[in-house]
DNA sequence: AATATTAATTGTAAAAAAAACACTTATTAT
DNA sequence: ATAATAAGTGTTTTTTTTACAATTAATATT
């Protein structure tokens, strides 16, 4: 086989920045690094790219082998090449983001493994250069979800518009008003309204929405303006 | 030195996607490619990625190896990783995007390379997985200059409205009213009106504009509505 | 010197979208 | 029967966007 000569060859490593959601707070999963070097620290779901895989599987195998996740939305973040991220050899990280209902791969994500949820605004130090992966996915999601309905990823099939609504209100901190709230996300006619209520959380409870999986697919890329205020966003 | 045992080592690529204005239509800088397999066609600048660079520097060098352009705006796109993209061996290429002014550069563009500037619309086909790279660039470009005063990097530092305006119908491949583009673009602060006129391509003249420099650096990454119905975008 | 030509410049009114704001309702607990 | 709690709902005001056409500055023509 012809090969290029003289070229430096590197690791390939993809990271899984997954976030989750419990229905009241966004977390983040992260393992102990199971590696020798710096072996028991938190990490980002990691592992090196191989020889007859692409990045969609790449991911797909490293977080199934790291949490017994499968069928998980991701999307491409960025490209990490710091000469010395990886202090033990040189290693380009193609960076992935993950968006899951904590609830519905409860069971998947069992004591086997070492996985363990942590709140958005409370996670321990990480290794090589993770945070920076972290903040760049936390911004990267606070813009997607501004403006495409990204975020129903992280939600139930079935859920509540106060549910949508205080999740909204985590991801951008800011208390929204629930009549126009209610308005805008019922104005993208993504919401098919059920007969049935929570009644957890409420006396009244709150009605039930599925999304209506036909119009979501045809909107996913469509450009919708979710927040008010998106001037604020950078 | 401690090093990661049996994994695979792999051929870490840089692709440069060149975006050039020359006052009326958008184009693109290409190459023919030096290396054996598939010499003298049409490509994007592209290189390996060398020992101790990292991806900021070897962009830069691999464009001004292939181009002599130096200092010129650069961002990440996305990085391609199908297996079979380099059917020479396997090669992970991570895209960059460029914005310049062809008449800036045309001196530093000389004859000693063999880049030449094509017609967004009217370009060679190009090899690997290149053209698509160049379509997710353009469709990233779109979406960005729809909301940031991206565009700004394609222009010569005086320029006037109804230049402006052709830069962003051509971009988007569709007629503004002039009176609201102008009062848009007026509304972000970003303009300093000249006191000069470009005579060139009228007889009453347009006035030049330039750009607020400190106003610039601090709304490029601010949420702008820079077109009308950006509903229509993905 | 008057007139025609060309493209730049400018304003206003109508429509649509976003924001501000508070009371009623369903249900459970007391 | 009443109190308590959170869900649900409408209207007005403000802001933003859109649609639309006459005037102006400079040059070219007669």
């Amino acid at each position: 086989m012809v090969r290029y000569h003289k070229q430096t060859r590197i690791l390939v490593a993809i990271d899984c920045i997954i976030f989750g959601f419990d229905g009241s707070e966004l977390k983040l999963l992260l393992v102990q690094r199971g590696l020798e070097h710096e072996k028991g620290k938190w990490s980002l779901m990691g592992g090196f790219i191989q020889k007859d895989e692409d990045f969609v599987e790449g991911s797909a195998r490293i977080l199934n082998e790291l949490t017994g996740l499968e069928g998980v939305y991701m999307e491409q973040l960025y490209a990490f090449g710091d000469v010395n991220r990886d202090p033990i050899e040189r290693t380009v990280s193609v960076a992935y983001f993950a968006l899951i209902d904590i609830h519905k791969y409860e069971k998947q994500l069992n004591e086997d493994y070492h996985a363990e949820w942590f709140p958005i605004k409370d996670t321990p130090k990480l290794i090589f250069d993770h945070q920076q992966m972290v903040d760049m996915a936390k911004e990267k999601l606070r813009y997607k979800a501004a403006f495409h309905p990204i975020l129903f990823e992280l939600l139930p099939e079935k859920f509540t518009l106060p549910q949508l609504q205080s999740l909204y209100e985590g991801i951008f901190d800011y208390q929204f008003d629930k009549r126009n709230f209610s308005r805008k996300l019922q104005s993208t006619k993504l919401l098919v309204k059920q007969k049935d209520k929570d009644k957890e959380s409420s006396k009244k409870g709150a009605f039930y929405y599925k999304l209506d999986k036909r119009r979501y697919a045809a909107n996913f890329h469509a450009f919708l303006n979710l927040i008010p205020n998106p001037g604020n966003l950078k």
